[in-house]
DNA sequence: GGGCGCGGCGCAGTATGATT
DNA sequence: AATCATACTGCGCCGCGCCC
């Protein structure tokens, strides 16, 4: 997928919530800055000297997009903070003797382009992730348009070094997936124990509950998940889905095999098919509002992680697409998330004795 | 094809606020 | 109170795409 990260603020904020990408970048590019409270930042100055493209330019970008660029860590130094911050500034200038060679040509520029600052009360200071988001909005500065296609060629990258291409079970590589996993599992049965004792025989009965509580959740029944994400008749969808989904999928389950042997008992009989289906409206109703705040998480989550993950448009919730936050990309690429996935081999031989019981 | 709006751009002037 | 570099703002230029 093609993205244009001058007009989508999305794709801007999911690259730049990717911390791995971000690094990457950072070696890659090697625009020095100056280390202050744990970060490199740097200054106007530096940032419009970079995009070859005028101060003034730099602020209408600033004007336009204050908030995404100040939560990307913009931010205008005075008073105490400034002092440090030329300290700081001042006292690399004063080491350059000690530096490697590699470092000097920066430091003489760094003292050109800070001979002036002695005296500014106010100053404009950028971190990296910022600076990068000055370059995804610049839309005709040359070196952001190269910067911009690197980051795009750093994020395929990325993606496919951590992931070799398989996104399909993405959604297991937390340390939440499992025990959902389990618990789901346990719900599962629960729920098909119900059908069996409270629904009169029909072989069409678990999918189609299965399939209302699917619909319930994300608007979709399970074969049009498998066309969204690709997967084949004989994989689970299951397996593919996120511990939160998982958690929600086991409150339906567990909440209507409790609601269908309370009708069961006041009936005192079992019930049709048709009869469970209208039953699972009811359940839905009654339960609406309880339901709601869980199942809004769910399809964000479900719609915005596929997204960025698995390229998978879920259509039904597009306005559901959010930002992926940088501990989700930190969860699911990050190196803990790579032992995860060798764990959960290990964990496979357990889980699968675990159904066989 | 001429006119139009729009976004990007730079200049110049004003406001600001910390420092001396 | 004076200073000074920056933030902020108004203005006009330019190039592009769209519409009549």
């Amino acid at each position: 997928m093609v993205k244009d990260l001058t007009s989508s603020n999305i794709d801007r904020k999911n690259i730049l919530n990717n911390n791995i990408v971000i690094q990457e970048v950072y070696q890659q590019v090697g625009f020095l800055g100056i280390k202050f409270e744990g970060k490199y930042r740097f200054t106007k100055t530096q940032i419009s000297n970079f995009f070859e493209v005028d101060n003034r330019t730099i602020d209408r970008i600033l004007e336009n997009n204050k908030e995404e660029i100040q939560q990307n860590g913009y931010e205008l130094y005075s008073g105490n903070k400034l002092k440090l911050f030329k300290d700081e500034i001042f006292s690399l200038i004063n080491q350059e003797t000690h530096v490697h060679d590699k470092n000097v040509v920066n430091i003489i520029k760094l003292k050109e382009e800070f001979e002036a600052l002695n005296k500014t009360p106010q100053l404009g200071v950028f971190t990296y992730k910022a600076f990068l988001n000055i370059g995804m909005l610049l839309s005709n500065s040359e070196n952001a348009q190269k910067l911009r296609s690197l980051i795009l060629d750093i994020v395929i990258d990325v993606l496919n070094k951590r992931l070799g291409g398989k996104t399909k079970y993405i959604n297991q590589r937390e340390e939440d997936f499992l025990p959902s996993a389990i618990r789901e599992y346990n719900y599962r049965q629960e729920f098909t124990n119900a059908l069996d004792f409270y629904i009169t025989t029909n072989k069409f009965k678990y999918s189609q509950l299965t399939d209302k509580i699917y619909k319930s959740i994300f608007k979709g029944n399970s074969k049009e998940y498998r066309q969204i994400l690709n997967l084949s008749t004989k994989e689970s969808v299951r397996n593919t889905m996120y511990s939160e989904v998982l958690d929600l999928i086991a409150a339906y389950e567990n909440g209507f095999a409790n609601f269908l042997k309370q009708r069961h008992d006041s009936l005192e009989r079992k019930l049709s098919l048709s009869e469970s289906l209208l039953l699972f409206s009811e359940f839905e109703k009654s339960m609406q509002a309880f339901i709601e705040p869980l199942r809004e998480k769910a399809r964000s989550i479900m719609a915005s992680r596929d997204l960025a993950f698995r390229d998978a448009l879920h259509e039904k919730l597009k306005e559901y697409i959010d930002e992926v936050s940088s501990e989700d990309f930190e969860k699911f690429l990050g190196e803990r998330s790579m032992d995860l996935e060798k764990r959960l081999e290990d964990n496979k031989e357990v889980f699968k004795r675990l159904k066989e019981r």
